[in-house]
DNA sequence: ATTGACTCTCACGTTACGGGATACTTTATA
DNA sequence: TATAAAGTATCCCGTAACGTGAGAGTCAAT
């Protein structure tokens, strides 16, 4: 697709798009000989993203940060928008509860205090949106690059080591008690230098199949111990919640 | 109350509120001697309304072009803002269905069109939004248009004659003196039937080119009418603010 | 009398595009 | 097949709505 056909599929301006490939947010995934732009299905699904993120106030640049990290996982972001947009139709409905009060109120109807008056509006007093964005930023960014980028030789050593161990017994089933508690060792030591909750661990899992950048680190330890270690997290998580 | 006090009731900050008494959206009624800013109740009505429009995506030079109109009427106001409002949930609706989708359909459960992977993104699909805050501009030009359908044949025939003798020096600079006495005159009448203030009379002008039912109308009375009017109108507004 | 929380006025910085200029490419139409 | 119309590219300046100090005065409480 080419770049008018995406704005009006989506209904964003050329200029947008043009800007989005310029910070390198959205970059096509081909261009024809003559330099224009092409968008695959994937550019879409991504754009897609970006257009929630937006929708729910991030800006470009964290927009960017968050789809560079190599733990971004597409499912638990999709999973936290709908959690925000449900949050924010939430304040919406403040709103319109406010301005029909507003009318009433106008009428000499009913009276109203000042804070009434504005119910709705208060970004501060809605946790959700603004802790979120923060949380999210740094949660991708932080935890996985600064965190072990920080890891001290021994820390190095240790996170070496349980990996080593996993891979050992990569070909006995993910659900075995082995691996269940090889995998529990690997949550606990996670959540010493992070704070990851098991939804969390799970989708964590996820990417280590679905990010080469990962699946590529991983394997290092063996052959296939990224699609082990995803699906015995994945067991893990399901056992222990709730 | 002052501005931090304003700032934390509706959640917004201090900055904020500078810059709307900057560019003169909102000024606060009373200052102390000291210079600081003191807000009043009518002040806080219009910080409401302020962010009513601001929510509907209204840029605020049009927020402070309707407040100030001497047509805007409060109620209605809020009974349009009520709408929009309701629009826009629909709108967040459509996009909560959409991620909704997009979860099931990540996790291969159904499938998807592309359209559908944009649903409530679309601002060009969704008339009400960028329509009415056109219309909206419009309801000045409306109003306006009721009084002088309300006119009286004598009225009716100074008007008329206004726009002949306009119209024979339409060739004219806009600058030249000959002009900006008939658009002095101009303004003068219509300040016999409403209540324009020089911005807004500005805004008329530019209406008259913007709005094609005034163009067409206009135009009548000579070809290019429209235009010189509004450029005269906006020489004049310039020279005689402040 | 001093501290700490508020306030003021500059004034420059930033974000996310808008919009025009100019030139090339592709598609539609005669 | 020529030619117009529509689409696209890059370059670059503009703008809207504040953010973010800097430097200085004000006010309420200890």
């Amino acid at each position: 697709m080419k770049v008018k056909e995406v704005a009006d599929l989506v209904g964003i301006s050329v200029r947008t798009l043009h800007h989005y490939d310029e910070i390198g947010l959205l970059i096509p995934e081909d261009t024809t000989e003559a330099g224009y732009r092409v968008y695959s299905e994937k550019n879409l699904e991504d754009l897609q993203q970006i257009l929630f993120f937006k929708e729910l106030g991030f800006n470009l640049k964290k927009i960017k940060e968050i789809m560079d990290s190599p733990i971004f996982d597409r499912q638990e972001a999709l999973r936290m928008q709908h959690q925000m947009l449900l949050e924010k139709r939430k304040r919406l409905n403040k709103m319109i509860a406010t301005i029909e009060k507003t009318i009433k109120h106008s009428q000499g109807e009913i009276s109203m205090s000042s804070e009434e008056k504005f119910e709705g509006f208060d970004f501060n007093q809605n946790p959700y949106e603004k802790e979120a964005r923060e949380k999210w930023g740094d949660k991708a960014v932080d935890q996985a690059n600064e965190k072990t980028k920080n890891m001290t030789t021994f820390e190095q050593e240790r996170f070496n080591d349980i990996f080593r161990r996993l891979a050992d017994i990569r070909h006995l089933s993910p659900e075995s008690e082995k691996a269940q508690a090889m995998i529990q060792e690997w949550y606990q030591y996670l959540n010493k230098i992070g704070n990851y909750s098991l939804e969390a661990f799970k989708g964590l899992g996820e990417m280590y199949v679905n990010d080469e950048r990962f699946t590529k680190n991983i394997d290092q330890f063996g052959e296939g111990l990224a699609q082990f270690m995803c699906a015995a997290m994945s067991v893990y998580t399901d056992r222990n919640k709730k």
